[in-house]
DNA sequence: AGTTAAATCGTAATCATTCCTAATAAGAGA
DNA sequence: TCTCTTATTAGGAATGATTACGATTTAACT
């Protein structure tokens, strides 16, 4: 998944080419690591010092619902990273103090799914927390 | 971990036995699922119809701090179950419906800690969801 | 250029959680 | 049992992230 992949992704979902949109994917894809909503409003400001919360949040739900961004939950708040791969299922481990992350070849599903026989499986989640060796 | 160690537990610390930790411990232990605050204050309505929010959390927090409850975000809120073992590390598979879990035996952490030497790891999570028997 | 529906702004509303202060109650000692 | 000290609590206000909404703007198509 790149920029212009995901602009082509919005088109082929009928959904408008903007200048914000596109500004959002580059900030999302030039920072690879997770971040807060705040933080990504706080990184249109130079080219769109008005940017509202609403804009924000709206493109990233759109965003997510097209995988072109992976969420999860740091601090109590949600947190967006343009998505590392678009085709392999993976996990990470992310640093909590920058955000960045790195990738777990490892998935634990597939040690698992013996155990939960009979349960109805919807999704599972594996992240590790720690600190990269800049934050360290 | 059951009620009266919970107790212990509080006091060892120096805090005080009130009816509506006890009752609070109480009705986390009856419900072996992961509950959240509105449903825990719910939950003592029968017994104590005025107990504030800031009881219920403040004492949560305690819980959890002391290792009694063990905690995970659903829904984009806080939920909270009654530790289910206070010795063995393990993991759960959770019902999106009903709350309940079932113990997963399967640590990734054990497969994973040689693909990220050199990082600093300080904790990780691993949870599986999806539905159990009774709400499939 | 004109039309139309989507996108955006600015702000108000919502909702979980936390904070604050006065009142209450548990535990310790006399 | 009585009193004192300090933790605990109720009630409501404050916070902070996220969502909703009406008015305005803009992208895309004719």
């Amino acid at each position: 998944m790149n920029v212009s992949e995901a602009i082509q992704l919005l088109k082929d979902h009928g959904y408008k080419y903007t200048g914000k949109r596109v500004d959002m994917l580059e900030f999302l894809s030039e920072h690879d690591k997770y971040m807060s909503a705040k933080e990504i409003l706080e990184g249109m400001k130079d080219t769109y010092p008005n940017m509202s919360f609403d804009t924000i949040y709206r493109n990233l739900a759109l965003f997510e619902e097209l995988e072109i961004v992976e969420t999860t939950e740091l601090f109590g708040e949600k947190h967006f990273r343009f998505s590392c791969t678009h085709e392999e299922h993976h996990h990470h481990f992310i640093c909590l103090q920058c955000g960045k992350t790195r990738k777990v070849e490892i998935c634990p599903m597939d040690h698992v799914r013996n155990e939960l026989q009979g349960y109805s499986i919807s999704g599972h989640k594996f992240e590790v927390y720690g600190y990269c060796n800049k934050c360290h």
